[in-house]
DNA sequence: AGCACGCCGACT
DNA sequence: GTCGGCGTGCTC
């Protein structure tokens, strides 16, 4: 018997199955979606088994190994969706594979030399191995030879050993001993350590302790570390005693779902309209009719009520997949999904590679978000794998959202989507409209401070009543866009409507998508204004404006630099009414629930407008209407936009909580510059040490392409040199997969990486 | 990718 | 001679 075997090795030239022998003894072992140890051109690899055959082409086949798996580790289904992966977005098989099984069975090799017979060693060996045991490592590829000879000597023993990656995990603190120190800084870490028992690094760094003194303590005996994998526990959070009742509407969006077969349904509901009970009274139909369920969440949502309420709803059934398993528990729920002793899962992008076997839907909550689709090279969308899974199985796959993606939402308006609404918020609270503070007139009235009157006046009337404020500062697009004080204009693309990018060191204007340059302006070409200013602040220069104006209120900085992984901490402080100010960037915008919040701030509503990509407005209606959900969930609240546009129709909009309307402006220029969803983008990434090189293979890729096809750019990549690699984007605009077939083949003849945008 | 093989210059 | 640097080609 033979066999195909897709090596696990990430290259593009050796992806395709090669032929093994199956020895006798392996013969009624092996199965398809086992891993196998093979002898592939001088060395040990490993490889999936994906095919079985009677003949070969090849005349001399060298026989597998060894098994490594008891049981097939990849099913039909999964062997499917991994082919879909590599049609789709252009990875090589292995690649494929590593996505759709868990991290713990990514295994490495490591050889390790034993010495045997120490004095029969040639000298130069002797010195490279001090040591009865040494990793086999890059040093010893030029003594190969004379390992080689050593072994077969009987004086070196090389054994090779698969060992798993070990997932990252987070430093905890405990309290020894109390020691005497004439450190005062130690002293105080050690009574804080001493008081709270358990300290996490991050809550020593973000209160300004020392690395030192903590290092001292731990040399000197009086804390201990540990390694801890920090996951809120959800099981703490408090939850009414029973689920509300469905209301008319929601009733009418559960009845409108049918289970027994493919549609993608769009459940655009406002913020606070009880989407989540939906889920969760569909799931329970699903179970109930004997089958399984997968519901996707942003990775914040999993340490809040919303996974409390699954866990008391589903207890034993129920997997929760998050960044913060080790790879011993990854392993343990993907092991209990496959057999089928879970019947729901609930987790982030990745859970969308659970091995169900009777699959009956799948839920993608805030479908808009960006972090279902991975950034990182090999790039895929778990929305699109959902709707092929869905597409396959037969079954419903329910998108939902406040603020769906332009995309779906057209797909819903035009049918091919089943559109259920929600369009009150369950309460019964009515979302006000926000304030727009038009930051131009603060300017010309001398108040250079990043906090306008209007919103100062607003904190202090909070901060009396005894609530909470929640300043919010988008980031994204802190790549410097060039605008005007006095006018509020912005610097765009001609070609693209899209705002050019300041790059500093050659002092010019670029157009990130099509590579269009002009000089830098110190003049606005509107208004001939000489105020210019390139748009980009930061969090820490909020937080000591805020701290000078309001010196008696306790400030906390939420943000990827201070928060780490884990939000725990964070929430708890705020939920405990610990701090009066929270200050943040995306991270305080989604999903959380703080009662005591009555207002939120906006500090620079435009920034990510100027983002240059076609998504840009849709991202920033996005952000603020969520970051605007956060006030006034459970009594009246306020919400303040600070921006320099206030005439901007997707600031004025979401000020108004006009999604529709939103919809309608944003869906026109779609139609207008062919962009999604009139079109289709996909981004070829080229890079190399040296700029002309991958700016060459770029321009010699453009001249590959058929002539139907819309190629924009090269351009710089957004991230234009990373690593002293140099990167450019050309851009491809078409309407059918089938157009652009022909990257199959050009994948193989560039070195390029391929993404959908 | 990563390893062998082969060709050529440099150095004990 | 022979060590080692890298260009080329192959992997069932």
């Amino acid at each position: 018997m033979i066999c195909e075997v897709i090596i696990d090795e990430t290259s593009k030239k050796i992806d395709r199955p090669f032929d093994y022998l199956i020895p006798n003894t392996l013969e009624n072992i092996i199965q398809i979606g086992m891993r196998v140890e093979i002898d592939f051109n001088h060395r040990i690899i490993l490889g999936f088994v994906t095919r079985f055959k009677e003949q070969s082409d090849f005349p001399n086949l060298k026989s597998i190994i060894r098994v490594i798996d008891p049981e097939p580790i990849i099913s039909q289904d999964q062997l499917a969706l991994a082919n879909y992966l590599k049609a789709k977005y252009f990875m090589t098989s292995s690649q494929a594979f590593n996505l759709v099984i868990p991290g713990v069975f990514k295994y490495k090799p490591v050889i390790k030399i034993n010495v045997i017979k120490r004095q029969n060693l040639p000298y130069k060996l002797n010195n490279l191995l001090p040591k009865a045991t040494t990793n086999y490592t890059k040093e010893f590829y030029p003594f190969l030879k004379e390992i080689k000879e050593a072994v077969n000597k009987g004086d070196l023993e090389l054994i090779q050993e698969w060992k798993s990656r070990r997932l990252q995990q987070v430093k905890v603190y405990f309290y020894v001993t109390s020691i005497k120190t004439s450190s005062k800084s130690m002293q105080e870490l050690l009574t804080y350590i001493k008081e709270k028992k358990k300290v996490y690094y991050y809550e020593i760094k973000n209160l300004g302790f020392s690395l030192s003194s903590l290092n001292n303590l731990i040399k000197k005996g009086a804390i201990k570390v540990a390694e801890e994998e920090v996951m809120a526990d959800i099981t703490k959070i408090k939850l009414p005693g029973s689920l509300p009742n469905l209301n008319a509407e929601q009733t009418k969006a559960l009845n409108a779902i049918s289970l027994s077969s493919y549609q993608t349904y769009l459940l655009y509901g406002v913020t606070g309209s009880g989407k989540t009970l939906v889920y969760l009274r569909l799931i329970e139909k699903v179970l109930n009719s004997g089958k399984e369920a997968i519901i996707l969440v942003p990775e914040i949502v999993l340490t809040t009520q919303l996974a409390a309420y699954f866990a008391k709803l589903f207890g034993q059934n129920l997997a929760i997949i998050h960044s913060k398993l080790t790879a011993t528990e990854r392993f343990s729920e993907y092991t209990k999904i496959s057999r089928g002793l879970v019947k729901v899962v609930l987790g982030p992008r990745s859970a969308i590679f659970a091995p169900f076997h009777n699959l009956g839907i799948i839920i993608i909550d805030e479908e808009q978000e960006g972090s279902y689709y991975q950034e990182n090279w090999p790039n895929y969308d778990s929305r699109e794998l959902a709707s092929f899974i869905a597409k396959k199985r037969n079954i419903p796959l329910l998108l939902g959202s406040a603020t769906p993606r332009i995309v779906s939402f057209y797909k819903a308006i035009h049918k091919e989507y089943q559109l259920l609404q929600l369009p009150k918020r369950a309460t019964g609270q009515i979302a006000l409209p926000s304030q727009i503070v038009d930051m131009r007139l603060e300017l010309k009235n001398k108040n250079i401070s990043t906090i306008s009157k209007t919103l100062g006046e607003a904190i202090s009337t909070t901060l009396a009543n005894g609530e909470q404020v929640m300043l919010f500062l988008n980031r994204r697009g802190y790549a410097s866009a060039v605008m005007c004080r006095d006018c509020g204009h912005i610097i765009k693309c001609p070609h693209c409507d899209l705002p050019l990018t300041y790059h500093k060191n050659y002092s010019k204007l670029v157009c990130h998508i099509c590579g269009y340059e002009m000089p830098n302006v110190s003049i606005c070409p509107k208004c001939q204004s000489k105020r210019i200013r390139y748009v980009g602040l930061g969090t820490e220069k909020i937080c000591q404006d805020v701290a000078n104006l309001f010196p008696l209120a306790r400030i906390i900085r939420v943000d990827s630099d201070s928060v780490g992984r884990d939000y725990n901490y964070f929430y708890e402080k705020i939920i405990n009414k610990e701090v009066d100010i929270i200050i943040g960037t995306q991270m305080i915008a989604k999903g959380l629930d703080f009662p005591n919040v009555t207002l939120v701030g906006v500090l620079n509503a435009d920034i990510s407008l100027y983002y240059p990509s076609y998504d840009a407005n849709e991202v920033t209606y996005d952000i603020l209407e969520q970051v605007s959900g956060r006030s006034g969930r459970h009594k009246d609240g306020k919400v303040i936009l600070q921006t320099y546009n206030p005439d901007n129709a997707v600031i004025s909009l979401v000020a108004k909580h006009d999604y529709l309307g939103f919809y309608n402006v944003e869906i026109k220029k779609r139609e207008l510059l062919n962009n999604p969803p009139f079109s289709k983008i996909i981004r070829a990434t080229f890079s190399a040490k040296d700029s002309n090189c991958a700016k060459a293979q770029a321009e010699n890729f453009i001249k590959d392409l058929p002539d139907n096809l819309i190629v924009l750019g090269p351009s710089e990549a957004i991230y234009f040199k990373v690593n002293d690699t140099y990167n450019y984007d050309v851009y491809i605009k078409y309407l059918k997969d089938d157009d652009i077939k022909i990257l199959n083949t050009l994948v193989l003849k560039y070195n390029m990486k391929l993404g959908e945008i």
